[in-house]
DNA sequence: TTGAAAGCGATACCAT
DNA sequence: ATGGTATCGCTTTCAA
């Protein structure tokens, strides 16, 4: 573990040059660059996190966080596991800044976004998926400030990291579970949120993936709830008094776990349904526990929060550079007795 | 937040003294020590880690591990978590001696720990659950060693932290899940490694719990195979014959899964089994690959691995006690879809 | 029993 | 363009 006292030493400058190339500051010249470059390779010299931090404490290194989580009881455990790491990290001296905002609105993301500019060193966002909103993050990071983007993976944005779930391999995972513990003839409902948000998107088409190859297998009515509970349970009834046949529902957002199985308990068809759902927030382990949802597509919410505030942390910290440019969370299958 | 210097002011001593308090190490009157004490609490004082790191660097701070793993699947992902940390961690100067060890010699585990015993701050280890190394344990806890216990949660041995997994539970998830994929008259055979294995004992007993109850449900037989292939290949092959009926097999050990899947196709049964294992071991995902294993129950080696770490070199190097004195990993249902 | 001062590794700023 | 120096919070001497 060489220093960069040494390292100056060796190389015949100061500690402010080798500073200076280290952090790319410009004002150095070009062969003294090289050599201390060259020097820094052969002694393979890694700078100590914790002069580092101490050092840079003065500089009130700041992250900005800016999930539209209001109100999408999934975001709240990755709140609550960001929150227990901020307090963690806070002894390091990192600020951090919250900005929470509640549903969709591009403009309004937008100014939220400009007026963190000069505020952070970095920013954990969940990108609203419009152009707008991904000429912003682009102009942060060409700005130098470093992203992380959270549980949307939007196309063409630029992101120093992304951290969230494969919603593909989600509905892939939700689809074979519900051959294995489903009847034998799938007559399936499915009930989403949105299709304009992707992760809805995807794990539908997963879950189609596994299902259309099988004869046994039927999707009988795909409908939307918008993430409410009283219109899931209304388009629920509605769909399960249209198709008497179903007897297995595939609820793909959380937003509308609740509501679904009110409406199915309304019609006492609790017995008939084999029920899986995505997320275990406390509505779904509520109705797990009375039996009505059989079992829950888990992504790992706290420790998406908590990673992405690892990544912000040992970067503007420590100095070190995420090792992937993605963290994907595993799929897990989550029934009543592991929940 | 504030520092040991402001501390030091406010209390109107120096920071020699302050420090003298806050590790104990004597020399100061009671009531300028009890002063103290008072205006940490008063203020809140932490004490900032990044300081520590840096002015303890000399003292290389490390660690010993001793595993009983060689020839444990199951530990291969652990011992590979805990290095990666490792790598992590030595840049802030912890120290990691390895001292990995085969089977369950209870003396030569005694041996490597007393060989241990002033060579390290922090152990991290799989007791053998016998009073000798129950005991030795108990010295090292007594002579300001932190103690953190993996895997394997012995009685009446101290430790400042245990991480593991919950095996009861895991029986349970193992048994539910098979209640759910598996036909609906059960007639299952369980293997396991060996009752004389705590964790083994625990995760049948959990099984148990669930099928007990059920009428529907039949545990045919039970056999050991002492965590050897071969051994399982033949035991399996012969408990399938005696007893045509079983058509569920429980393989409560990741030793044995291989030989006891490898029965089953010299048999040509596998149409007729439904086979659930735990853990995640290499043959264990070939065998799901050739759809012969339908579910694994997943208790988060490189979590356990990374946990372990984390918690020393919270405790070592940034002085942070951990929060809780269990660590205990959920578990997890794997198909193929989610491996 | 106590205080003063010298580091630990990196950064920031002020002179050259 | 470069070197010198104070500084971050804490530990560890060494004197008194």
């Amino acid at each position: 573990m060489i220093t960069i006292k040494e390292l100056a030493n060796v190389c015949g400058v100061s500690r402010g040059t080798i500073d200076r190339v280290l952090n790319n500051r410009g004002n150095v010249k070009p062969e003294k660059r090289a050599l201390v470059l060259n020097m820094m390779k052969k002694l393979n010299y890694t700078p100590n996190p914790a002069g580092k931090a101490l050092a840079s404490h003065r500089n009130h290194p700041s992250v900005g966080i800016l999930i539209p989580a209001e109100g999408i009881r999934f975001f709240d455990a990755v709140m609550d596991a960001m929150k227990k790491a901020e307090k963690k990290y806070e002894l390091f001296g990192l600020k951090v800044i919250w900005r929470n905002m509640h549903g969709y609105d591009v403009n309004m993301q937008c100014n939220i976004i400009d007026e963190l500019k000069d505020k952070v060193h970095a920013l954990i966002i969940t990108p609203i998926n419009d152009p707008k909103v991904i000429e912003k993050i682009n102009e942060f990071i060409a700005d130098g400030i470093f992203v992380v983007t959270l549980n949307n993976d939007v196309e063409h944005s630029d992101h120093h990291c992304y951290v969230g779930s494969d919603d593909l391999n989600g509905g892939q995972t939700a689809g074979a579970l519900l051959k294995m513990i489903g009847p034998e003839k799938l007559r399936i409902g499915i009930l989403l949120g949105s299709l304009k948000v992707l992760g809805h998107q995807q794990r539908l088409e997963g879950f189609k993936l596994i299902m259309n190859d099988d004869p046994q297998c039927n999707v009988i009515d795909i409908k939307e709830n918008n993430d409410d509970d009283i219109l899931s349970y209304n388009t629920t009834k509605d769909m399960l008094e249209e198709h008497p046949e179903i007897n297995a529902l595939f609820v793909i957002s959380s937003g509308g776990n609740y509501g679904a199985c009110r409406a199915v308990l309304s019609l006492y068809k609790e017995k008939d349904l084999t029920i899986i759902v995505f997320d275990t927030i406390p509505t779904t382990i509520e109705m797990m526990k009375n039996h009505i949802i059989k079992a829950a597509i888990y992504q790992h919410p706290r420790q998406q929060g908590q990673r992405a505030m690892q990544i912000v942390f040992d970067y503007l910290i420590n100095g070190i550079r995420p090792e992937r440019d993605r963290y994907i969370m595993k799929n897990e299958i989550r029934i009543l007795q592991n929940l």
